[in-house]
DNA sequence: CTTGCGTGTTAGACAAGACTAATATTTGTA
DNA sequence: TACAAATATTAGTCTTGTCTAACACGCAAG
């Protein structure tokens, strides 16, 4: 019923209405690495089918229908990416790849399977919420640690969606979800961070610190 | 390079020739439900690929290079059953359908790490051999149960490809691989056995004992 | 208020993978 | 051996999902 290719455009525009609710085939376009009039003729059959609300020179959005299919789509990832962690023993860095073609398997059952193994996991290995299996999702409303001010002490709970790099980055240094920061101090310069963590202290550049969602730590 | 919907005709083709060699347009288009036409375009394309060898109206073969990637698929097929029965807990007659589309996806690693946390099985859930990672398989040289006479003691090795509705079918008389099967009598009218295992009786139809494949007991 | 550029749309081409209808070849059998 | 049935092939169409080239709209800057 809803092919492979639609159901990256759903997850796609699931990403870009996050924040204004609308999207441009632009947006989608450099989203998916497709060019526009592709992207264009999708969004019109993709609006036939009731996902997509469609009009000429106006901005994309999702039907209620769409988001839920979206949703879906983005709780096989993200229950895919916590079964690749904590029962196959893969590093986070790794997972987003194998994910991205789990996602696309059609097996309710092998989906429950894995969220009854994981005892119903609320949050991906990156701290991204898993919609439940109605395709609800609780919104995050996490700070940027690039938001914070010096002195201020966080924690550490989900990292934006972003490269393997950074990913490997915060290995190196041993930052985990659930960490403790104090930000210790702000280069005024260039915005990086000097942060200490556990018995670490280390320097995050602005570019860093953008990716870090953190929540102030209680007292 | 290479799509899943040649990885289909690969698994196939691979599957069909097993036992003469060669497969015909006709076999191929049963075996997968897609019309002649379309399975005869498809195999010269492979044949331009270096997959499959095609001369018009004469059978199919396998190059060494097709052979090699639908052993590979192959692999990939059964260690995902062997996985998710193994690891996740399902029942063999479960398995199929989820590994028919897990054997597509691209991720050396996935699977390795599969194999690393199965022990590096040798046979999947029903008995039939894992291709090793080269592509080299060791055939079975099973026999049919339908074939062993009245008296024997064998041990039951295989399921030959069959329906779900067979797996069901031993899950309720509760006959499991590795169990010896006695040969108590043969009914000549129909040819269904009358056989016994552990503490059970039971009479299996010619139908089930075609797909019961053994190996007679040693002593 | 016009003009230019970025964004959006239309038109037309193409490849993959399926189909049907028609034709050709092979094979089994009278 | 000849003919009918089964199998194989060719030709042409369709849908999906992509592209490029060309044209249309719309907003921001002068």
């Amino acid at each position: 019923m809803i092919s492979h290719t639609e159901e990256n455009y759903l997850k796609a525009l699931f990403a870009l209405t996050h924040a204004k609710g609308e999207a441009t085939v632009n947006d989608v376009s450099k989203q998916l690495d497709i060019k526009m009039p592709t992207v264009n003729s999708m969004m019109k059959r993709m609006a036939e089918k009731g996902f997509v609300l469609y009009e000429s020179y106006k901005p994309l959005k999702l039907t209620e229908k769409g988001k839920k299919e979206a949703a879906l789509i983005i709780r096989k990832h993200r229950l895919t990416e916590m079964y690749l962690v904590e029962k196959m023993g893969f590093g986070w860095e790794e997972v987003h790849h194998i994910a991205e073609q789990i996602e696309h398997i059609q097996s309710p059952i092998f989906f429950e399977k894995m969220d009854e193994l994981l005892a119903y996991p609320k949050v991906d290995p990156h701290g991204s919420p898993i919609p439940d299996a109605n395709g609800k999702i609780v919104s995050e409303n996490y700070t940027k640690l690039s938001d914070c001010k010096a002195g201020e002490r966080v924690i550490f709970m989900a990292v934006a969606p972003s490269s393997e790099e950074l990913l490997r980055f915060l290995n190196v240094r041993e930052l985990i979800l659930g960490s403790v920061i104090t930000i210790e101090s702000i280069e005024p310069f260039d915005e990086s961070m000097t942060v200490s963590y556990v018995d670490r202290m280390e320097v995050f550049s602005s570019k860093v610190c953008d990716k870090l969602l953190v929540q102030p730590k209680r007292r």
